[in-house]
DNA sequence: CTGTGTGCAAACATTTTGCAAGCAG
DNA sequence: CTGCTTGCAAAATGTTTGCACACAG
């Protein structure tokens, strides 16, 4: 299979497809909704927010906020999404078709640009063997006030 | 002031103790078996653990989980305890007083490594230069198995 | 047809808030 | 004394589950 970063949309409803199909799931316009919602948008949902969204874009499905986290779900355990945490608020969720990157996060405006170094990856290596760990996953996010905000300061 | 990094227990509560003055708030007997608590066990405490402990070591004080919250939050603003976020499972705090470390976590057992890496700290600084944030805080996770689960598996 | 998916409402888990009584300063 | 603090219960959030009906395969 090929690798999910960059995929197009329609290479992205491929891979959903056999996802659901390997597994004895189904497909539904429901899912397909929430998957096409998350590619044309490249943001950070949270639950709710992407619910909206798509009872917006999609107001004939339907579409509960229970499906939402039940696909938001499913498609992070398949890794086609990828989620932050935010303590009590939740999580943030985004699709996993670009290439590996880590966030920094606005403490003013909340704005999340997204940034990626290689040599962090080189370092996070180190450091997992020197403890024997096995490493599977990351995060990393840099916190600090943006451009603008500092401006309006 | 002295930094937080590496107090002895006298010298953090002399620093709460000023915190709590210059804030016209008060010292009680619960805020400090909170903070005593933290000190004397340096791990990683879900509010509801250290709930727990706080009433197992100091039964006759009665401390309500409420308190306990609002301790945690207390100390986060003031930068003496920092918290790690866990999507829905809430936060874990641990007090502030050594020295900069990020954190490990093994996904099998929950066990969490401190490691500290200066070469992480350089590479951060030039990444937020390079968007023109102004860095106020970082989170650094690594996901993996320990030693201990990899060995069961 | 069969069994998975859905929305709804209710249940849950975690954290916050309103309130009356208690206690620090 | 004054007003911050406390514990309790209730409310608020965010997420998951039980269920009967809908629908994909």
């Amino acid at each position: 299979m090929k690798s999910i970063e960059s995929l197009s949309y329609d290479e992205l409803l491929l891979t959903f497809k056999t996802i659901l199909r390997s597994n004895n799931l189904k497909f539904t316009a429901q899912r397909e909704a929430i998957l096409r919602t998350l590619y044309d948008h490249p943001d950070h949902f949270t639950p709710e927010n992407l619910y909206l969204l798509v009872k917006q874009k999609y107001p004939e499905l339907n579409t509960g906020i229970t499906t939402v986290y039940r696909t938001l779900n499913l498609l992070e355990e398949n890794k086609l999404a990828t989620s932050l945490s935010f303590g009590t608020q939740g999580k943030k969720f985004e699709l996993s078709n670009k290439p590996h990157h880590d966030h920094m996060i606005c403490e003013e405006c909340g704005v999340i640009v997204e940034f990626e170094d290689p040599n962090i990856e080189d370092l996070q290596q180190k450091i997992a063997k020197k403890h024997n760990f096995k490493l599977t996953d990351h995060l990393m996010q840099l916190y600090g006030i943006c451009e603008a905000c500092q401006q309006k300061q």
